[in-house]
This record gives C-alpha cells, sequence and structure tokens, in this order.
DNA sequence: CTTTACGCCTGACGGC
DNA sequence: TGCCGTCAGGCGTAAA
C-alpha cells in the first residue's frame, strides 16, 4: 500500500515529466474511483500547464496555473508515465496526456484512490486543512508526540496512524517504527514517557528514510513501469511476519488487532 | 470531544 | 478443478 515513502517516491518520479507540459487531453476509464471522478475534468484540465508537484502526507498535489489536482493512491493505486501507444489495461482508469506525447496513467484496481479537483489553496482544503505535521518536520519530536498523548488512553499505534497528529504513516511503518522503538504497539499513549517517545520519532523517521531510500532505487526510471513502486525492496522486520521468529530474539512475531487493522510485535522485544 | 464501526472494491486465499 | 465465503486495507463519514 502507498504509504509515504511511496507517494514521496511517485512524486519525485513524475515531477520532472510533468512540470512546464501542458495538458491536452483526459480520459476517464472509471466513472467512480472512491469518489464520482470530476466529470468536467476533461473541461478544463487541457490547456493548463503543470507548475509543481507536491506531496502532502499521501496526497500528491498536482499544480496547474488554475487550480490544483489532489490525487491519493487509496490501497492499490499507482500512477506511471507512459510514452507512445501504450494499450490501457483493465485497471488503467485515468490517463492524463501532456505536450511531448508524455501521459500520465493512474492504476488502481481496488478504485480506492482519489481524484479532486481545487481551487485556491489546496492545503486549505478539507482533505488536507487538518492534517498534523509530516515526519521529516524538525517539529516532529518526542516533545511533540508527548504533547499530543497526553490524557490519551488509544493505543500509541493508532496515534501513530492518526493524520491528524502525523501524516503519512501507515500500518506498515507504524508497526515497523514500533518495532525499532521497543514499544508495546498496543501501549496507552499517555502512559509513554519521553524518551520512548524521543526514541519513537526518532525511529519513524528513519524507517521512512530507509524506505525511501528503496523505493528511490527501485523506480529511478518512471517512464519504464518495471515494478509496483515500492517496499519490495525494503525489508520488514515485523509487518506480516506473523509466527516466524523475531530478528532479534526469536521469539515468533505475534499479530493482534488495534483501530481495525492488524498489528504485528514482537512480545520479548516490545514489551 | 473521543472512540468505534462501516463502506467502498477487488484480488488472494482457504475450505469444500 | 471450481465455486464461494472471508479478508485486507486507507480513510472519510456516521454513529455511539
Amino acid at each position: 500500500m502507498p504509504e509515504l515513502p511511496e507517494v514521496e517516491t511517485t512524486r519525485r518520479g513524475i515531477e520532472p515529466w510533468l512540470v512546464n507540459r501542458q495538458v491536452t487531453a483526459v480520459t476517464v476509464r472509471a466513472d467512480k474511483l472512491r469518489w464520482p471522478v470530476p466529470a468536467d475534468l476533461a473541461q478544463y484540465l487541457p490547456g493548463q500547464r503543470c507548475t509543481a508537484v507536491d506531496r502532502r502526507g499521501k496526497y500528491l498535489l498536482l499544480r496547474f496555473e488554475n487550480g490544483c489536482l489532489l490525487l491519493h493512491l487509496g490501497m492499490s493505486g499507482f500512477l506511471r508515465i507512459v510514452q507512445g501507444p501504450v494499450p490501457a489495461g483493465r485497471h488503467d482508469r485515468v490517463d492524463l496526456d501532456f505536450s511531448e506525447g508524455v501521459r500520465l496513467r493512474l492504476t488502481d484496481s481496488r478504485k480506492f484512490s482519489s481524484l479532486i479537483w481545487t481551487t485556491g489553496d489546496p492545503l486549505q482544503h478539507p482533505l488536507l486543512s487538518d492534517h498534523g505535521l509530516e515526519p521529516f518536520a524538525g517539529e516532529f519530536t518526542g516533545t511533540y508526540l508527548l504533547e499530543k498523548a497526553r490524557g490519551r488512553t488509544l493505543a500509541i499505534k493508532v496515534l501513530l496512524m492518526d493524520h491528524h497528529v502525523v501524516t503519512g504513516i501507515g500500518n506498515i511503518y507504524a508497526n515497523e517504527a514500533l518495532f525499532r522503538a521497543g514499544i508495546h504497539p498496543a501501549t496507552p499513549a499517555g502512559n509513554l514517557t519521553l524518551p520512548q517517545l524521543t526514541c519513537l520519532a526518532d525511529q519513524a523517521r528513519q524507517v521512512l528514510t530507509e524506505a525511501l531510500a528503496a523505493g528511490g532505487t527501485t523506480l529511478q526510471d518512471f517512464s519504464n513501469p518495471a515494478g509496483q513502486p515500492g517496499h519490495f525492496a525494503f525489508h520488514l522486520k515485523v509487518y506480516g511476519q506473523s509466527g516466524k521468529p523475531c530478528e532479534q530474539c526469536s521469539h515468533p512475531i505475534e499479530t493482534i488487532r488495534l483501530g481495525g487493522r492488524s498489528t504485528f510485535f514482537c512480545p520479548t522485544c516490545q514489551p
């Protein structure tokens, strides 16, 4: 599933292909993804020049002269740059054609991705305005987490995945960060100490950095869709490792459910 | 306000 | 082999 590293890798991959190019055509092959695809995209997008490709949390912001296209990849969505007559596959939902034969293609089997057109400041859009800190922001520290966790009884993993607190961390990297920090994912957030939360913030940033580095190597040539974005190159220590021996202590990795999501941890390394 | 449950959608997987 | 039920999963939204 695309989390921050995958989305940022995608952003870096498509940015040089799109910026300063003009939209020439729009093809929509799905009436509805997460929400109805704006029916009039093909009306106002052609002719507009892309000015920037930004990211906020897991949202991509394709900025144009007269507005901004917010794009979320959901669980199974990914973007590619295609050139020339590449026939559309079953799950190819949207094509944005740009000048010089550059085509941005959204593929999504499960149709959980979303496309929203917005004018005005996209960061003030209701979908983005309530987001918390970026994990790589300097203010994302143990002190910040301590403030957000104060008096809260919910599991620290649920807090870490709450985009109102910190944005872009999904199930995979929340699990990995907590393992590295040696914190049990079900620990009530308000029970954690500053040193623990400082460690958690550091480890979250660290795991995202490593995943980003791995994604970057996987997707260097973004126009050549060699593989799906991601975490295939990144080594997961707990996520999806139920029953396998922990790398540190050999105790089998356990699975529980928190906030409706599968949660993986080592009961001895994460007391 | 906080926390939980639901729904969207389809591929993968287990059971028969 | 084939059919069917179940589940995963981000996240906005409704409900408790």
